[in-house]
DNA sequence: CATCAGATAGAAAGCGCTTGCTGTATTGAA
DNA sequence: TTCAATACAGCAAGCGCTTTCTATCTGATG
């Protein structure tokens, strides 16, 4: 059998409710008992029973963050932030938490699962990161879910996330319809006027509001977009290329290609390269979010930076209750453009 | 109050244990009951409690995940592919297991809590990815670690990781020594005789190894090398930018750099970019990893190939029990030399 | 018609921990 | 010296679920 508390407290000779506390440091014990209690636990080589005290004090030290896709480094540069703020092993004292990564691959039944999975451990808090799934029975169901989830005392933040209404869960969302507004409006102050876009999945509000913004800029600049102009794909590298080569296809005159986000914005490059085009000087091109890989790219890719890991430290605080939440529950966090080699103005 | 098992018993008109029953689909109910109590559950809204269940049934359903560094793709990719087959939610019936991805940040006291923090939770399963820290002590401490998981019934895989002697752990290793050694071959191959290498951090397993294998190919090919030549950082782009510079103040006639992985080639591409040097008319690069960006590297990356998906999954299915262990309980996964345009013949 | 195997359902004993309440020294003040 | 206050320590009642064992009912069998 494994050690329990009840051997540690025999060893130590005193009752196991002094050894819980001794470990929980959160009740008065006479140092030489402690001193006792611990060196039992250290011979005995003891581990807690999680399941057993969290069923006992109501609450575990589960944190879930919940990202669309774990091998993007746009989720998992968050994903870290709050990781290292949630404390973890190394956080700050009494908060020996477990960060538990949930990768719901974009499926609206995984995350609803995930949340439900989450739910039954009694998760402490729960961080949802990235654009939402925009489908009406779906985000009702999650906002059922949210609102259960605060009411069992459950901390929910939004990271990346737009506000999700009628629950209290605190919102820090990235401006991507104005990223994606200031992003094109460069492009057009560079002369360019035939602008392809890639977006990325359809139903998705990070998809929507860079596409958003992306036409509010032609829209203020009196460009009047052929409906060719627009390609939909994934938010990776592949659907970049592919999408770029429709777009070629579609319209050979195309001077710059905005690309959904920077993996996307890598592969147009390469789709440009492959089809003989000069990067900027045949076709700019221009990314998102600004990953690390970005500015390696060659030509380094003209870009929107997003304070990825900022925002991801500030959700694991907020989630932790150590910081206060922004007024009104919701904080928008901007985008800042990064104009680079993949950008030029336009041939002839 | 939180709905719990007895509020649906009572609604259903059967006792707490048939709703168990019905739940886990572990024994015979009639039809009729089972829909009773389904209706029950549905219209409470309930949620099992994850910390009860698991306390009286003494398993629970977490995986845990170990990374190094969740924002490095290398970790990310295999992170996914350990979890798509973890099952979670989306995954074969009965199998409904939450993964928990663990973010070490390569620090061994982070590693070690994180196990005991998993084994409090009486993990179902738990996967160390990357490599293993080289200290005594911490190596020591870690197989105890190991040996108790294990005995408490949690499956212990290793994925690209170097075998846990006197442990059962089962490992997946790969052939970073192999690797390595085919790359600089590669690269000798071509002509080169001044080879430089951006190591990676020390007292790391795939540090060793790769550098092992880069030695053994010098070696063999009866090169000597400089001790200026080698140049150790960490696995990332800044300090592939860094070294390089160093590299390049040390031996300026150096033909061709090997870096530790990807990132850090990235990072010395953009260092010999900015010393005016061309790839690879000046100085071949070659990377490790082929991660999916390394490709779109301009001159796309010389690399070795790891089946990080492939074997990430196959890991995540052995710890699930789905799939039979290696012979032995060891596997070697090679890599695959990847040339591409960033290796050439040296100059003059 | 008595008997028995098979199929269901329930009673109840925990799983290992936390915590409110109670008890007993010990200390300081009067 | 006496009494309240203080500081520790223990008792015991759960927390919400699983599971063994037992009870009941059914239909089949001889």
């Amino acid at each position: 059998m494994t050690v329990t508390l009840a051997d540690v407290a025999a060893r130590a000779q005193v009752s196991p409710a002094t050894v819980s506390r001794v470990l929980n440091g959160n009740y008065p014990v006479a140092a030489s008992t402690r001193e006792r209690v611990l060196r039992a636990v250290d011979e005995l080589d003891y581990v807690l029973n999680g399941p057993a005290s969290a069923l006992a004090a109501a609450t575990s030290d589960l944190v879930g963050i919940l990202v669309n896709d774990i091998a993007d480094p746009f989720f998992g540069i968050m994903a870290s932030a709050i990781q290292s703020e949630i404390g973890g092993p190394g956080g700050r004292a009494g908060g020996e938490r477990l960060a538990v990564v949930c990768n719901t691959g974009g499926s609206p039944e995984r995350e609803l699962t995930y949340v439900t999975l989450l739910q039954r451990q009694r998760a402490a808090a729960v961080v949802l990161t990235g654009g939402a799934i925009e489908n009406a029975a779906h985000t009702a169901a999650m906002s059922a879910k949210l609102r259960k989830l605060e009411e069992a005392g459950t901390r929910v933040v939004l990271c990346g996330r737009p506000p999700a209404p009628d629950t209290g869960a605190v919102a820090l969302t990235f401006d991507n319809r104005g990223g994606g507004r200031e992003l094109t409006e460069h492009l057009i102050g560079l002369g360019h006027r035939r602008l392809g876009y890639i977006a990325g999945p359809e139903e998705r509000t990070t998809t929507r509001h860079r596409l958003e913004g992306h036409r509010a800029a032609l829209d203020a600049h009196g460009i009047k977009e052929d409906p060719r102009w627009t390609v939909w794909g994934r938010y990776d590298r592949q659907s970049g290329y592919e999408a770029t080569l429709e777009l070629l296809r579609r319209d050979p005159s195309l001077t710059a290609v905005v690309a959904a986000n920077d993996s996307v914005a890598l592969g147009a490059c390469a789709a440009l390269r492959d089809s003989g085009l000069r990067i900027p000087e045949d076709v700019s091109v221009a990314g998102f979010d600004d990953l690390p890989f970005s500015v390696d790219a060659m030509p380094s890719l003209t870009t929107v930076r997003l304070p990825l890991a900022e925002a991801g430290a500030r959700a694991g605080r907020i989630a932790m209750g150590r910081e206060e939440p922004p007024p009104g529950g919701i904080a928008t966090v901007r985008g800042e453009l990064m104009v680079r080699g993949s950008s030029g103005v336009p041939r002839d």
